[in-house]
DNA sequence: GACATTTTTTACCGTTCAGTACAAAATGTC
DNA sequence: GACATTTTGTACTGAACGGTAAAAAATGTC
C-alpha cells in the first residue's frame, strides 16, 4: 500500500476510540449524544462521522475495543499460566475482575455488564447486542471446557456440573461489576471473590 | 376531605404508574421519551405532566413503586417466617429473586440493578440515585443484623463476618439479575442460588 | 506548481426532545 | 342552571438530537 494524497487526520484514531469508549461506558448508548462525543474527543462532527461511520458503528467499535483491550487480559488469567492450580487461577481471575472494576483511571464497573443492562432497550443497536452475546457465549464455552478438564483431575468440586460452575462464576463477576458501580471498595469486592471461590474448590 | 368539583381523571393513576415503571425498566431513563410513556399509558402529555410532574419525578415515583410493589416482598422472604431456619429463608429469598427476575409478565432482570448500571450517567436524576442508595443501605443494615444474630446461634458460617456475608449475598442477587437480563433460564438461575448458599451454611 | 485527494470547518437539514398555553369538555357545588 | 374547578385534546415552543452539504485547508503525486 503506497501513501496517498490528502490532508492528514489531526487526531489518533485509537486514542479517540478509547475516549469514546469511556463516554459510552459512563453514560450508556442512549445517554450519550454526538455532542458529548465530539466534545470528549476534541473533534468536529464530520471528522467523527468520517472516521467511525455513525453513532451505532462507533458504539460497536468501542465495545470491541473494550473486550480486546480490557476484557481479554482478565479472561486470560483463568487460562494462564497453565502450570498454576485452578484454585490459584480462579483467584487471579476474580481479583483481576475486581481490580478492573474499581480502577481509578476508568469508569467504575464493567462496560459489558452496563451494556447488557441497557439491552432490551429499543434504542440500543441490535448489532451491539449480537456482538455481546457471541462474545459471551464464546467465553462461556472456553471456561466450561477448562472446568470439565479440571473436574476430571479432581481440582474442581463435583457437587456441580461444569456448566453450573460457569454460571456461578459468571454471575459472581456480574455481581461484582454492579457492586463496583455502586461504589463498593476494592477490599470489599476482594472478599466477595474469596468467599465465592470456597464453593468451587474441594480442598480449601 | 370533601369532594371537589372538576372533570374526573379518565385513567387510574396507580395503573399508569405501573405501566410507566415497565417502560422505564425496559428502556432506562435516558432511553425513554415522554412520547414512549404517553403511548404506553394511553394518555396525553398534559395529563401525564398534571398527574406526575415531569419525567424525573415520574421516574422517581416508578422506582418507589417498584421497591414497594416488587422489591419488598422479596426481601421479606429473608425475615419471615421467623421460625424457619436461616438456610431455608435464604433459599426462599434467592428463589424469590430468581422468580422475580425471570417473570414472563415483567421485563427481565431487576429495575434497581438496571438503574444502578445507568447511574453515573449525566442524564439520570440525582434524586433517583440518592433514593436508590438509601434504600440499598437500609436493606443492607437489615440483612446484616439478621446475619449477626444467626451467626451467634451458629446458623451462619463463621468463616466470614456478617458484613462479608451481606456483600456476598448482595452481589449474588445482582449477578442473577444480569444473568436474567441476558436471558438465562429460571432453572439455571435456581442452580446458581443453590450453589451460592452452600458457602454460607455450615451444615449443608 | 498544478492537481487529485482527504480532512477540517462552518453552517445547515429535518426530526424528536421535554415541556406548556389555551380552549373545550366534563364534573361537583350552590 | 350558573359557576368554579379540574382534566382533556390540540397545537405549539425553543432546544437538542443525529446526520450532512459544501467550501476551505492541508497533504502527496507528478
Amino acid at each position: 500500500m503506497t501513501t496517498t494524497a490528502g490532508r492528514k487526520r489531526s487526531f489518533d484514531k485509537t486514542e479517540a476510540l478509547e475516549k469514546a469508549m469511556r463516554v459510552f461506558w459512563d453514560n450508556g448508548f442512549a445517554g450519550t449524544s454526538i455532542s458529548d462525543l465530539t466534545e470528549a474527543l476534541g473533534i468536529n462532527k464530520p471528522s467523527l462521522y468520517a472516521a467511525f461511520g455513525n453513532k451505532e458503528a462507533l458504539f460497536n467499535a468501542a465495545l470491541a475495543h473494550y473486550t480486546q483491550q480490557y476484557g481479554s487480559p482478565v479472561i486470560k488469567q483463568l487460562i494462564e499460566p497453565a502450570e498454576l492450580p485452578l484454585a490459584q487461577r480462579l483467584e487471579n481471575y476474580l481479583f483481576a475482575v475486581v481490580t478492573h472494576n474499581t480502577s481509578n483511571t476508568l469508569p467504575k464497573g464493567c462496560f459489558v455488564v452496563k451494556t447488557y443492562c441497557e439491552s432490551g432497550s429499543s434504542s440500543l443497536p441490535d448489532d451491539a447486542i449480537a456482538m455481546l452475546e457471541s462474545m459471551s457465549t464464546d467465553t462461556e464455552k472456553l471456561v466450561e471446557e477448562i472446568f470439565i478438564n479440571e473436574q476430571r483431575k479432581g481440582h474442581l468440586s463435583k457437587a456441580l456440573t461444569a456448566k453450573e460452575a460457569v454460571n456461578y462464576v459468571l454471575s459472581l463477576m456480574y455481581g461484582i461489576a454492579v457492586m463496583a458501580r455502586r461504589g463498593k471498595s476494592c477490599e470489599e469486592l476482594h472478599q466477595i471473590a474469596k468467599t465465592a471461590i470456597e464453593v468451587l474448590i474441594p480442598s480449601a
